[in-house]
DNA sequence: GATCGGCGTGGGAACCTTCCCACATATAGG
DNA sequence: CCTATATGTGGGAAGGTTCCCACGCCGATC
């Protein structure tokens, strides 16, 4: 069904040697030699066998991408499926293919199962633990993590200025008057709703305002649902709030659709900031404040340190932080308040 | 670096074959021979080579997924992801790894990239020409289009019954009384904007209501800018519509965000209806009345086709249709129109 | 006590490529 | 004319696994 390179060979009356050649574009080939062998690659629409070429080169052009998340949507998450186009695109240019593979539990099973193909490197995505860590570095096998944790600075790690972050959103809703506010924050676990949090708290505290813990509300998990049902809770205990910061983008959605249905308007009720500027964000109604995080370049980057790293090349600088960019959209398009407390 | 086969043999004192047996699970082992292999193999972490094992096996377990689509999000995509998500969590299921590629162009550069690697099957999504899918058929590699088109009854293909949503889009509306309309539709090379169209057109027509051809509004992509866009330039054609219906949710959520734009509100001046169920189709604001297409399961099914095909079997219906659900939502929540036309 | 089947084990070929080495021829330099 | 170098070609080993076949041993059957 599959032709070899010895049928290619035997057509074109050379040797296999002489056909590895042409293929490879290597070593001396006459051009009558390379003619015949290039008809017959035609003629029999033959192509190499990547699995063998793998067995003896001992690499593959093949690299996984393990995503950890425990909800869907995963691929089609607008921040992971964001970092993953962005790796997909780089891969194909550099001629890699990728595996995905998604991974409900911080185990190394799928980890495992991708070493046995014998990828040539790893791209981790989101969250994962020391032990986890600590299993891909023993392994040999070269890695970059994006978007997750990590203090290990011997780890390359991609990731968005989260703090800074924080600190643009807080900037912009002080600049705005904004000071009675409540925070929604996605887990504190994963490093990056920790820092903005942190970023954000930090910087009204600077000016003057601290943040009432009363008035932040601990999300279980990051999506939409949890921004939605959390403005309920938090508006029982709270009436007259002029804004809310939420840690992502999709608990800011959430917390939009939260608040129209209670019969207010945003910005006009209440002002909203998000965090990551999916694509949604822009879409949605009203457009929304947010923060935008580097998605498509931690992607392209991701790629590009995992292929130096596989043609055995360092950069010294592990940990490689994204200065995050502020986007002042409808949901914070209010007049400045003033005189008010 | 990576044990092989032999060093566990030679650890615990049996032949490669012994090892061979164990980890396949496969004919006569003693106990005390697993016994030995299994503790060397859990010392040396040793890992089987899937490269050698598909050298000699002639499959790799591996399928590769090719999403057509010339225009970004791709993989983080609403509908395309939603299909990716569930293919790779029946892969997964089923033990197969996937590789996933993304190509602008309808030719078989990526699809050659994936049979060089020698993938056990293959899943094309969206659209591609009958050049392409004769080429996939002559290549003798398993193969099941999602969403794509295809006329050819001997080609496994996964659709959605866009026809029939067609048809419930406009039933919903005329249930409503909704008579002085516009459509915006997709780009009409592509089977599904097509086919809804014809759907809804059908109904409207076997109503008595003819939808005018002036009112239906081509797009040339099925981005949200485009009926962003759209809605503009409809608008100023006819100033007394009722509602619309746009042939994708992204397109439908473009729409909204126009009509808002200009200062009216969904559903009160103008309703809305889209198609697909993407996830932002419930969050938004409203939230978009749309047709359920059947992402998830086609992904599942998909994969399920392919395996079977890898394992020699196939079915006699090559194609699969799934049944598209209306959901109602808040974008056409209205009183019913009485005595209009 | 010879034969037979079940059990357990090991050796070797095969899978398809790359890479190294050996060999052949032609050309140029001394 | 002989050697050195460039050009061109082919053979064989290696890479790590699976699978087939052969072989040895044991207990049961005739």
């Amino acid at each position: 069904m599959n032709y070899t390179i010895i049928d290619i060979a035997n057509i074109s009356g050379v040797s296999k040697s002489t056909v590895s050649r042409v293929i490879s574009n290597s070593g001396y080939v006459s051009p009558a030699a390379r003619e015949k062998v290039l008809t017959a690659i035609e003629k029999l629409q033959y192509k190499p066998n990547a699995v063998a070429r793998a067995m003896v080169s001992r690499h593959t052009k093949n690299i996984g991408v393990i995503i950890y998340r425990q909800h869907h949507p995963i691929a089609s998450h607008p921040f992971y499926g964001k970092i993953l186009d962005a790796i997909l695109e780089k891969a194909s240019e550099l001629g890699y293919s990728i595996f995905v593979m998604t991974d409900k539990e911080i185990t190394s099973k799928s980890a495992d199962f991708l070493l046995e193909k014998r990828v040539d490197g790893l791209i981790l995505i989101s969250r994962l633990n020391q032990e986890l860590i600590d299993y891909f570095k023993s392994s040999q096998i070269p890695f970059v993590m994006v978007n997750g944790t990590s203090d290990d600075s011997n780890v390359i790690h991609l990731v968005n200025d989260d703090e800074r972050g924080g600190e643009l959103a807080a900037e912009h809703m002080l600049s705005l008057g904004l000071t009675r506010i409540a925070v929604f924050a996605g887990p504190q676990e994963h490093r990056s709703h920790f820092l903005r949090l942190k970023g954000f708290r930090k910087t009204y505290s600077q000016n003057g305002y601290e943040v009432d813990e009363n008035h932040i509300y601990y999300a279980d998990s990051s999506q939409f649902e949890e921004g939605y049902k959390a403005f309920q809770s938090i508006w029982e205990r709270s009436h007259n709030l002029q804004a809310i910061f939420a840690t992502n983008d999709m608990i800011a959605l959430g917390v939009i659709k939260a608040i129209y249905e209670k019969g207010m308007q945003v910005p006009k009720d209440i002002a909203v900031v998000g965090f990551d500027d999916i694509d949604y964000a822009a879409m949605s109604n009203p457009s929304l404040t947010t923060v935008h995080s580097a998605k498509t370049r931690m992607g392209h980057e991701a790629v590009l340190m995992l292929d130096e790293w596989i043609h055995g090349n360092t950069r010294q600088t592990k940990m490689q932080m994204f200065t995050p960019e502020l986007k002042i959209r409808n949901s914070t398009k209010i007049e400045i308040m003033e005189g008010l407390s």
